[in-house]
DNA sequence: TGTACATCAGTGAACGCGCGTTCACTGATGTAC
DNA sequence: TGTACATCAGTGAACGCGCGTTCACTGATGTAC
C-alpha cells in the first residue's frame, strides 16, 4: 500500500515538524536528539536515517521553518488591497498570541542560535529574502530599505515583548512596533486567536 | 595585604566577565561551568564557592551586563546635545563591529536565552527600563513609546544582520535601521573600531 | 493463491564523552600569643 | 620577632546522568515464482 519512499518522507516530515517545536521552545541546545524523536513518536536509533547529525537537523528545520513563513507572507502580499495584506502580515506578527506561542517566528526565537551555525545560516538565505520582498511589496512606497527596518521593528518587538517580564511592557513594545509600522494607527488586537506563526 | 572579602570579589568579577564573553558567543546551552572557569583562569570546582547553581550565574550575568549597558546609554544620555547623544547611542549600535563583536548587547545575542529562563528574565528588568529611558530621553519628541520602537527595531537590526548570510544584506538591514531612527540620513560608519558593547 | 525471500524503516543496547554538582583536601593568608 | 593555629578560596577526583552517534538486530511490507 504506502510505498516505502512515501513513508520515509512522511517521517521526516514528522521528525523536522517535532524539532521545530522543541528548538523554538528550548533553543537547539536545549533540546537532545532523543527528546526530538519521542515528540515525533519513534526512538532515538532511527534519527541517522534521515539526517547525517544534528548539526543538518538543526539547518533543515531552520530553512523550512522559515521557507514556510516566507511563502505565508509571499500569498498574503500578493492578495489583494496592499494596504490591508500590509495590516494581515504584521498584526499577527505583533499579537501577543504569536509571542506566547511556542511555534513563533524563529527568527524571534532561534535567530542567534541559527546565526552561530554557518550551516544553519547559509540555508535560510533565500527565505530571508522572500521575507523581505513580501514585505517590501505591500509596504506604501514599496522601497527594500523601509522592509528591511521594518522586519527588523517586528524581530526586536516579539524577542523584547518576551524580555519583559511586566506585560504591560511586554505588550507595549508590541503596540509601539504596529504603530511605527502601520500607516493608521490602529490598535493591537489582544489576545486574537491563531496568529499562524 | 588582600582583604579575603577583596579576593573573593574579585573572582566573582572574573568569573562574571568569563561568563559574559563566553554565554554572548555561543548562547547560554552552548558552555559549560567547566568552560567558564577555565576562562577565568580557575578550575571548576570552585565555581559553587560563588554561584549555587548555573542556572543563578546565568541570570547574574544577564543582570550585569544589561546593567552595564543600561548605566553607559544613561551616561551618553545626560550629556550635552540630545541629537548627537542619541547618535552617540544608536550608531554605535548599529555598527558592523558591534555586530560582529562577541562582546554584543546581550539583548542580541543571549535574548531568546533569557526569556526563557524566568530568574534571568526578572533579574534584567529595571535594566532594560533603564535603557528604555535613556533612549526616550534623547529622541526627538521623548516620547516613549517611539523609544520602545527605536529598540526594537536596533535589536531587530542586530539579530538580522547576524543571520544575513550576504555582507551586503547585513550592511543593509543595519542601515535601514539607522535611517529609520535617526531624523537626519547619515550613513552608519563602516568598521569604526571600539562599538563598546 | 500460497510460500520463500529481499528490502529497509525503525528498535534499543551500547560507545565515549562532557555536563552540573559534590566533597575531602590543599595551601596561602591573617591572627593570637 | 617568631611560632602555632584558624580561616577559607581554590583544587581535582568522583558522582550520576544525558548527550550525539553507532550498530547488530527485528519485523512489517512488497516481490518472485
Amino acid at each position: 500500500m504506502a510505498e516505502p519512499t512515501h513513508r520515509r518522507e512522511e517521517t521526516r516530515q514528522r521528525i523536522l515538524a517535532a524539532a521545530g517545536t522543541l528548538f523554538r521552545e528550548h533553543g537547539i541546545d536545549g533540546v537532545g536528539v532523543d527528546a526530538v524523536m519521542k515528540q515525533a513518536g519513534l526512538t532515538h536509533g532511527g534519527f541517522y536515517m534521515h539526517f547525517p547529525s544534528k548539526e543538518a537537523l538543526a539547518a533543515a528545520v531552520s530553512q523550512t521553518l522559515l521557507e514556510k513563513a516566507a511563502s505565508r507572507w509571499d500569498t498574503i502580499s500578493r492578495s489583494g488591497d496592499r494596504e490591508d495584506a500590509l495590516r494581515r502580515i504584521v498584526l499577527p506578527y505583533l499579537d501577543p498570541t504569536h509571542v506566547a506561542s511556542a511555534q513563533g517566528c524563529p527568527l524571534t526565537t532561534i535567530g542567534p542560535d541559527v546565526a552561530r551555525r554557518s550551516t544553519s545560516r547559509a540555508a535560510i538565505g533565500d527565505a530571508l529574502c522572500g521575507m523581505i520582498d513580501a514585505l517590501a511589496r505591500v509596504l506604501p512606497n514599496r522601497k527594500r530599505a523601509k522592509a528591511l527596518a521594518a522586519l527588523s521593528t517586528m524581530v526586536g518587538a516579539v524577542v523584547l515583548s518576551r524580555l519583559a517580564d511586566d506585560p504591560d511592557l511586554a505588550q507595549a513594545f508590541l503596540q509601539a512596533a504596529a504603530d511605527s509600522i502601520l500607516p493608521g494607527k490602529r490598535p493591537v488586537p489582544a489576545g486574537e486567536s491563531a496568529a499562524g506563526h
